[in-house]
DNA sequence: GTCTATAGTCCGATAGAC
DNA sequence: GTCTATCGGACTATAGAC
């Protein structure tokens, strides 16, 4: 039998998330979070940079497996296209998470400073998308303002997918976004 | 004569950007700060909610002027196009601070806590850029799409603007970063 | 203007896994 | 022996309360 139970972290994230949502985040402490998953304090902050950093690590890997998409594109595909394509099939773990993705959204809708932390990680994903496009052979500018529709078009998409109570998939939200954006620019004034 | 010296707001954000440069955010203590400004700690957060906030100002004003660009846009100009007429004439002000910006962004660039305030203010901006869209009885989805793109257009812009040399305005990077994304969307690949 | 709670860092100690 | 995960306590600074 081990020391200890396992999957501290894993505890951790569950434990903060409800509590954010049961007496929101200011009125939560770390040493809170701590308690109720079964560790101390010190433990908490060996797993997490900080109180936000708690909720973010579907976040990170989604970043990893976007990014590892668009390297894996095929290599006769627009710039944009690659985007689309790594954006709305990178994620696919996501796709049997929504009812915690929206336990998630509430609690960042209610409290600016896990608003920041998001908005910081979609800004990451942003830049690493424009490295892995340059990586490709891309040419600055046009990855710049690829990536730049990517993450707007997945934080549109994502944003709906959670709102919405219907069985579609995250996916098409997503495509769905781009084809707006599309939409808006190429239609004539 | 005055029985403080003037403007302990503008002190504190002159002293603030200053001290972050020369020795980092987080090397950089509050009470650092008022003293250089000569004002006590608690002056400080009687102006600023946080340490954050004081770089902030004229983000703050910008987001007035871009709303109120947004209201009293021509009427017969379609959604995109009030959006990037705000966004390139709205802040007028910042065109004779270059210097200051270059010194901010620098500032940003180096601490993630100040970028993930930028962004969030960004994210403010967008916001406050679809509801006035929506005054002026565009439907929401357009709303949110036209904010979503102006709110990139000018990050992207205002960001050239800023690594650049030259003696080109604000104004005329901004309306570049939208010829770019429509010159993306556009191309048929 | 003073007092206090809490976030977050740094030091080291311990004990099981490999 | 080395590695990794835990815990303990002291410490500074932010930020809010009184």
């Amino acid at each position: 039998m081990a020391r200890w139970e396992p999957d501290a972290r894993g505890r951790l994230s569950v434990a903060a998330l409800d509590l954010y949502l049961e007496r929101g985040y200011d009125q939560t402490t770390v040493v809170d979070i701590a308690e109720r998953a079964g560790v101390t304090e010190r433990t908490f902050f060996r797993h997490f940079a900080d109180k936000r950093e708690v909720l973010f690590d579907a976040t990170n890997q989604l970043q990893n497996d976007v990014v590892a998409a668009v390297a894996d594109a095929p290599a006769e595909l627009s710039p944009v296209e690659v985007v689309e394509l790594a954006m709305s099939e990178g994620p696919t773990f996501l796709e049997q998470r929504r009812a915690h993705a929206r336990r998630r959204a509430a609690a960042l809708a209610a409290t600016p400073a896990l608003m920041e932390r998001e908005l910081l990680k979609i800004h990451g994903l942003r830049g690493a998308v424009a490295s892995a496009l340059e990586d490709r052979g891309v040419p600055a500018l046009a990855a710049r303002v690829a990536a730049e529709m990517g993450g707007s078009c997945f934080s549109a998409g994502f944003a709906q997918w959670v709102e919405a109570d219907d069985a579609r998939s995250l996916s098409s939200y997503i495509h769905e976004a781009f084809a707006q954006l599309r939409l808006m620019t190429d239609v004539p004034h």
